[in-house]
RNA sequence: GAGUGGUUAACUCAAUUGGUAGAGUGUUUCGCUUACAACGAAACGGUUAGUGGUUCGAGUCCGCUACUACUUACCA
């Protein structure tokens, strides 16, 4: 981290001093006795299973009262810094305890016998011994009831003077243990010991048993400052993607806890906090120890005060206490002269850089830093440029094995990318991650996505290839123009909905759009359409229009496929180096024709019908066969039939009004079709009777719901007119086939 | 313990304001047909975890149960 970006975490340390947001409180820290630190959450390891350990149970007198209470605890070394014995308030064996005093064992310091919700009923004796200087849960109802802190552990573990029993003092915490147990059984106090199994922590570098222990930390009240990122967020000033992520970010904001900054580390960002005394009080914050001397002087009133009398604050800061300064101080935002160390706000207009980047449009991170660093940074942002710092925050999956773990170093379960990218190419490992990421849904990575990422490149390669090797002549054709009509319609409804899917960060749903245009549309049935006879040369203008189909395609893969993309650019055409399709300009949407498309499906339906028809028939695909089709419009199947022919390998498409005989016979959506076959070809009557009867019959049943439905008097009156009509569309559609579906079984005899 | 999600085909996931569930992979059948067998053509496959409710209509909204993931605390 340069050194511009650690001045601007300092300036906004003592801003915020300043501002009265941060203050020094008391925080649990863990600490190793041994080691003599602080550890960090990820420190502490938790054996599996938990440990041995006793769970005592003792004997306290109540002051004024021949009443006793029973405590347990794990720990009775903790006794002596007892301030408050705590009962359930709806616990009716204690509840009328509460308000009185009880006597701390040996020491016979009065504490308060106090109602709190967060002791259990069924654990224990259900009195429960409030330790805040050595608990973090005691400390917590210290702090609701204002109880005192009474510190008896010294940092090597001995017992320190607080705790009032000169014998203990100087001696080891577990040492102690054990002895107090004696005095306790010896003074009649103890009431059980028994067998328990604990969770307790134990560090990572010494193994000791970690230590609960208050110490003073810097903190930053969050409420306030907080308050505008919160609303950003719930007005949708900011989005977040999936915005299920917005009831998250809700319930943390709502209860935002004070953000602790200080760290026990030895880097990072030092606290610019200097003491020149014990009192509580005896400190100053400056960008410098010059500055701190002066301050101090003035602040203790010691004009006498050297460099040598202040000390430095041990801490560093919260790693995100300088990350979350990212959006402004990327841009120097906290530099002078941008930076107005008076009002505390970055000078609106003194930086172009960052007048013009700032508000960035989306961040895109992993959610389990939502609150870690995107709160923070709008906190910020909100604070220091009065402004937000993005408008999108994208929140990716993490990516995880099979098993369901997290990919990380240490458990070694992430895959090389570059092993990766040899085997599959960095397109095909790029498109594999990418179609499987829903936002903010974890990953489950799979080489097979890679696969089918590689798979589709070679798809790529291979259309190319054969669009290039073509040779041309002079001329046109009817029927490719009329495939290629159609494709280009399909193409700008396609980036329509790639277009829709980007504008809400669906980049899974974009690619499969992309992708089945590319299978099924291109590679399926245009090249398919436009492909001359073998070793024949095709005509110039479908040609031409193909390459620039091609190169539509390519425009929308890019973002997806960079590499082979950009390849395939510059190989269709003879191109200057620069120009790129990265640079090359994105589609506009054209306007398309709905009624072209649906012509084609039935097109579509028909070829399919056709294949499927031989398929179970057993018959070639290279078999150019008769088709009759008896139909009620036969203009699109007029106007396609030269394609129909092609694609489903036809000699002839004839119409007709009647069943034909003698012959397969299936439907494409209410068309019957029949392809008529000599003697040569039996047909299974009784196979295909019965096969015609399952359909009527699930016909029949769709039939009559659909008419169920249109029946019901409410259904009319109160769904919409769309779907209302589809429903009687769906009514006729049913109807027909019925009524051709009968016919078939009737001609079979 | 608390909070927040999730549970949909064999697997991994979709389904944008409630309108009758889609992909990919896998499986099965047929096919080396002229760019592609690292392929093509086609088929099979779902009481949307369970349960109750609201609605003409529920994967979608509400209640409960079970399981699961994440975040955060962890029991004297």
């Amino acid at each position: 981290m340069d050194d511009e970006y650690y001045k601007a975490v300092i300036k906004v340390f003592i801003d915020l001093y300043h501002k009265g947001y941060i203050y020094r409180g008391l925080r649990m820290i863990n600490w190793d006795c041994e080691a003599k630190t602080a550890l960090s959450n990820e420190e502490v390891i938790y054996r599996e299973g938990g440990e041995n350990s006793f769970l005592y149970s003792v004997k306290c007198a109540i002051k004024d009262s021949d009443e006793q209470v029973i405590i347990a605890t794990q720990r009775p070394e903790t006794i002596m810094g007892d301030t408050a014995i705590a009962v359930n308030p709806s616990d009716e064996r204690h509840k009328h305890l509460i308000g009185k005093k009880a006597l701390v064992p040996f020491i016979n310091r009065e504490i308060p016998i106090i109602g709190d919700d967060y002791v259990e009923l069924d654990f224990g004796t259900g009195c429960l011994k409030v330790t805040p200087a050595h608990d973090p849960n005691d400390y917590e109802i210290g702090q609701r009831h204002n109880l005192e802190v009474i510190d008896t552990i010294n940092l090597d573990g001995t017992l320190n003077e607080k705790c009032e029993v000169p014998e203990y003092v100087g001696r080891d915490r577990f040492d102690i243990r054990k002895q107090i147990v004696k005095d306790l059984r010896a003074a009649e106090l103890l009431v059980e010991e028994k067998p328990f199994i604990t969770r307790i922590g134990r560090s990572e570098r010494t193994n000791t048993v970690v230590e609960p222990k208050l110490s003073l930390q810097w903190f930053i009240n969050m409420k306030d400052i907080s308050r505008k990122a919160h609303q950003a967020v719930m007005d949708d000033e900011i989005l977040l993607y999936p915005s299920k992520f917005k009831n998250t970010y809700n319930h943390w904001m709502e209860n935002v806890r004070d953000w602790c900054i200080s760290r026990q580390l030895w880097w990072g960002h030092r606290i610019p906090a200097y003491y020149f005394g014990e009192g509580e009080n005896d400190f100053v914050v400056a960008a410098s120890a010059e500055e701190a001397l002066e301050l101090a002087k003035k602040k203790s009133g010691n004009a006498a005060l050297t460099a040598r009398d202040l000390k430095q604050d041990e801490d560093v800061l919260d790693t995100w206490a300088s990350s979350w300064l990212w959006p402004e101080a990327v841009f120097d935002g906290f530099k002078e002269p941008h930076f107005d160390e008076k009002t505390g706000k970055i000078i609106e207009g003194s930086n172009a850089e960052l007048d013009y980047f700032y508000p960035t449009d989306t961040l895109v991170t992993a959610p389990e830093i939502l609150f870690f660093w995107v709160a923070r940074m709008i906190i910020a942002g909100y604070e220091y440029k009065g402004e937000k710092p993005f408008k999108n925050v994208y929140l990716t999956g993490i990516v995880r094995d099979k098993q369901r773990r997290k990919m990380s170093k240490s458990l070694g379960n992430s895959p090389d990318p570059l092993d990766l990218i040899k085997q599959y190419g960095a397109d095909g490992v790029r498109t594999g991650m990418l179609f499987s990421s829903p936002a903010g849904n974890d990953l489950l990575f799979d080489e097979k996505l890679c696969d089918q990422g590689k798979k589709f490149s070679i798809k790529l390669w291979n259309a190319f290839r054969f669009i290039k090797q073509l040779k041309t002549f002079e001329g046109s054709n009817a029927d490719s123009q009329l495939a290629i009509d159609w494709f280009n319609n399909r193409f700008n409804q396609v980036l329509t909905e790639v277009e829709d899917h980007f504008s809400k960060f669906r980049l899974s749903d974009a690619l499969m759009s992309i992708y089945k245009l590319v299978y099924d549309d291109l590679a399926s049935y245009l090249i398919e359409m436009i492909k001359p006879a073998y070793e024949q040369p095709i005509d110039r203008t479908t040609y031409d229009a193909t390459i620039l189909i091609f190169e539509k395609v390519m425009k929308l893969i890019h973002p997806f496929m960079p590499f082979i993309s950009e390849e395939l650019w510059h190989k269709i055409r003879e191109r200057a180096d620069n120009d790129c399709v990265i640079v090359s300009e994105w589609p506009a949407i054209e306007n398309f024709d709905k009624e072209i498309i649906e012509e084609f499906e039935t097109v579509t339906n028909l070829v399919t019908a056709v294949r499927n028809a031989r398929n179970s028939k057993g018959i070639s695909g290279n078999e150019p066969l008769n088709l009759l089709l008896k139909c009620s419009d036969k203009s699109v199947f007029d106007k396609y039939q030269g394609l129909i022919s092609k694609m489903a390998v036809l000699s002839s498409i004839e119409f007709t009004d009647k069943i034909v005989p003698n012959s397969i016979s299936f439907m494409s959506g209410t068309n019957e079709c029949f392809i008529p076959i000599g003697d040569a070809v039996k047909i299974d009557t009784t196979e295909e009777k019965a096969n015609l009867q399952k359909d009527l019959e699930y016909q029949k049943g769709f039939l009559n719901s659909v008419m169920k439905k249109l029946g019901n008097e409410r259904f009319v009156q109160n769904a919409p007119e769309k779907v209302i009509e589809m429903e009687r569309k769906k009514q006729a559609d049913a109807e027909a086939k019925i009524k051709a579906i009968e016919a078939s079984i009737k001609s079979l005899g």
